[in-house]
DNA sequence: CCGAAACTATTTTTT
DNA sequence: ATAGTTTCGG
């Protein structure tokens, strides 16, 4: 298919600052993928001078490959196509000596930020949840606009905001002893890097001689900052973006940075795409209708020259199982009429516990699916368990990460001991695990705790050692040498779990040889970036889980934004739910709607709403309202389909079932004929 | 120091 | 409702 005028100009504009304002399914991936060829083929540019950056994992990796195909492997070489996350470590990774820090640092993930905010708080703020989630969301934002804690203490307006700050510095040292960072880390210190050094700052414009940023109404305000300080005055650059697609501000998005750029940039050259090549007429007309009700940084009327489709359905469901058991049985029926492929469907939910009752009737009716975003396996404690102890090997001052693993499995290393290496360690201004080997520590600690600890930090010294030069078979050897399995046997509630577990285990044994050794396309990596890259979820695709297999896709409406169904599903179509009643509350109804616009922007061919009459949140019965986006769309186009008569709850499950099993049945008779 | 029982918070979205 | 956490008895 032939660029568009739009689509072209967007490509062959590379003289200067360049911002594509690119609504939903107007081939915005092609520009970028184009423009990138074109910079190498047609301007002269050498792929390793050209970095594309983009939010998620996901989005890279599809970058990447839509790249790979378009210029072919060998041309594509050299190309940083990354999240800016990973951009930013890139970035530390080859500074951290101008930043004053060690080679080998560690990464937090949200969970040991929080852990480590709730130990450094304790007592001195109450033991509130909300303040706590409060208290780290306000460390972000600082984080977010570059301030640091001396900065945010200066700044502080009130009582609540002073307490605050302090915590900030207490974290912020604590971070620095401990050699560790945390995401917000990733683009706060290489931007604090490129404002103060000059040097560094022209070593990085001259590797980055074209850089374009996808989704760019995500970016914070230090992202931006990064932007500007990478492209330099030549400020040759391109951005993509859609204010209507901002969906991230509770991350701390700015979207106002779509203005700020043609004040920041006045030879800005602006493009619009507004030709829809991806969904129906209706599906888009349904989508700019419910999209007019918010306000608009710019104008844009998207427009389709794909056929009207078919009607919009809204199923009614008396509560979420029979929710489930309606989009399985209407996915079955449209599957088997259309003789659709199943990766043709996507189920697109608000939040990622919404998945359970979908994934339970799909399997119950073999139905191939995949949940994807799903944080659980990162979360999972084995995985966690083993990060942390490769995190000790390579980082040995990340006391967080000696915490979690020193009594795991279980070494008759209690709190006391530990107690004691801590202030031995604190007055010493030492890391617990490097604090161990000191020899003095026979003076405090009683016998046997001394004696279990010795024996298991020099037991790690040794892997560490090894680990230096045999990264693989010092994994294999902890695994083996603290007998995980065992460990996972006895903890387990059953040996099929414990099953699981391990296997859990070896498969993130079997990546990370993968990333250590390397491959023809990836060159091999050190166990530090191995772990780094782990706790930032960005590791490369293993070959069999391919996109290609035929699963009903399930996913978080966030999660969707970028891809494209031909069939859609959006479920829980409520108020509190879809608009979520956080947001409800917190009036801001703006990028609830944001959301509901994205996933209806994700249907090429259909879109079927659902919402249930009542439903069990936190155990209690809750019978909420239809979403008010529902009401705000055409109702010309909308089919709204009521539920059966109420049946009680067993009959329906039994009804249900025959339902699904009729259609099977049918199914398998026509298959005959 | 360990296992069972009682208790409790969870559910917004992601790097 | 359920999973994870704390507490109490052995």
């Amino acid at each position: 298919m032939r660029l568009n005028s739009g689509q072209q100009q967007a490509v062959e504009f590379v003289t200067g600052p360049c911002l594509v304002l690119a609504g939903a399914g107007s081939g915005k991936t092609r520009v970028i993928t184009n423009k990138i060829a074109h910079l190498i083929r047609g301007c002269g540019y050498q792929a390793r001078h050209i970095a594309a950056v983009t939010f998620t994992n996901k989005a890279a990796r599809e970058m990447k490959e839509r790249v790979g195909q378009t210029l072919g492997r060998k041309e594509a070489r050299g190309l940083m196509i990354s999240t800016f996350h990973t951009l930013g470590l890139e970035v530390i990774k080859r500074e951290y000596a101008a930043l004053g820090m060690k080679a080998n640092f560690s990464l937090f993930d949200d969970t040991d930020q929080t852990a480590l905010l709730k130990e450094l708080t304790e007592g001195a703020i109450e033991d509130d949840k909300t303040l706590l989630q409060q208290l780290i969301s306000t460390i972000s934002n600082w984080k977010n606009d570059l301030k640091t804690p001396a900065q945010a203490a200066a700044g502080a307006q009130g009582e609540r905001d002073r307490i605050f700050a302090h915590c900030y510095g207490l974290y912020d040292a604590h971070m620095k002893a401990c050699n560790v960072l945390d995401f917000d880390d990733l683009i706060l210190l290489p931007t604090l890097l490129l404002q103060r050094n000059e040097e560094v700052r022209e070593r990085w414009q001259n590797k980055i001689r074209y850089l374009l940023v996808d989704e760019y109404q995500d970016t914070n305000t230090s992202q931006y900052e990064l932007v500007k300080l990478l492209v330099g005055s030549r400020a040759r650059f391109t951005v993509v973006g859609d204010d209507d697609q901002s969906i991230y501000s509770w991350r701390g998005a700015r979207p106002q940075n779509l203005v700020l750029l043609s004040q920041d940039f006045p030879a800005l050259r602006v493009i619009k795409l507004e030709q829809n090549y991806r969904s129906s007429g209706r599906i888009l007309k349904a989508a700019n209708i419910l999209i007019a009700n918010n306000p608009h940084v710019f104008e844009k009327r998207l427009f389709s020259e794909l056929g009207y489709g078919a009607e919009l359905k809204v199923l009614s469901a008396n509560n979420e199982e029979h929710e489930a058991e309606r989009v399985t049985g209407e996915l079955i029926a449209h599957h088997f009429i259309n003789k659709t492929h199943y990766k043709d469907y996507a189920i697109l939910y608000r939040g990622n516990h919404q998945s359970r009752v979908f994934e339970k009737f799909l399997m119950q009716n073999r139905i191939p699916y995949k949940i994807s975003g799903g944080t659980s396996f990162f979360s999972r404690p084995e995985i966690k368990d083993l990060l942390a102890y490769l995190r000790v090997l390579t980082n040995p001052d990340d006391d967080s990460a000696f915490l979690r693993v020193v009594n795991t499995p279980k070494r008759e290393i209690g709190p006391a001991t530990l107690q004691k290496l801590g202030e031995w360690a604190t007055s010493r201004s030492k890391s617990l695990f490097t604090a161990s080997f000191d020899m003095g520590l026979s003076q405090t600690l009683t016998g046997r705790g001394y004696e279990a600890l010795t024996r298991f930090t020099h037991w790690l010294g040794e892997v560490q050692r090894l680990a230096e030069r045999e990264p693989v078979a010092a994994v294999r050897d902890l695994i083996h040498g603290i007998d995980y399995e065992s460990w996972l046997y006895e903890t387990s509630p059953s040996p099929k779990a414990a099953e699981m577990r391990m296997k859990n285990v070896n498969q993130l044994f079997s990546w990370m040889t993968e990333m250590l050794e390397g491959s023809e396309l990836d060159e091999p990596m050190t166990l530090t970036q191995v772990v780094t890259r782990f706790t930032l979820r960005d590791m490369m695709e293993r070959g069999e889980s391919d996109e290609e297999l035929d699963q009903v896709q399930l996913m978080t409406l966030h999660a969707s934004k970028g891809l494209e169904f031909p069939y859609v599903f959006m479920v829980g179509m409520e108020e509190g739910f879809l608009p979520h009643q956080s947001s409800i509350d917190e009036d801001n109804i703006d990028e609830e709607r944001r959301l509901a616009y994205v996933g209806i922007t994700r249907a090429q061919k259909e879109l079927i709403f659902t919402l249930c009459k009542e439903r069990r949140q936190y155990g209690e019965l809750v019978r909420p309202e239809p979403s008010r986006f529902l009401l705000e769309l055409p109702q010309d186009d909308l089919i709204w389909e009521q539920a059966r008569k109420a049946v009680s709850p067993e009959e329906r499950m039994l009804k249900g079932q025959a339902n699904i099993a009729s259609i099977r049945a049918m199914m398998a008779k026509a298959k005959e004929k």
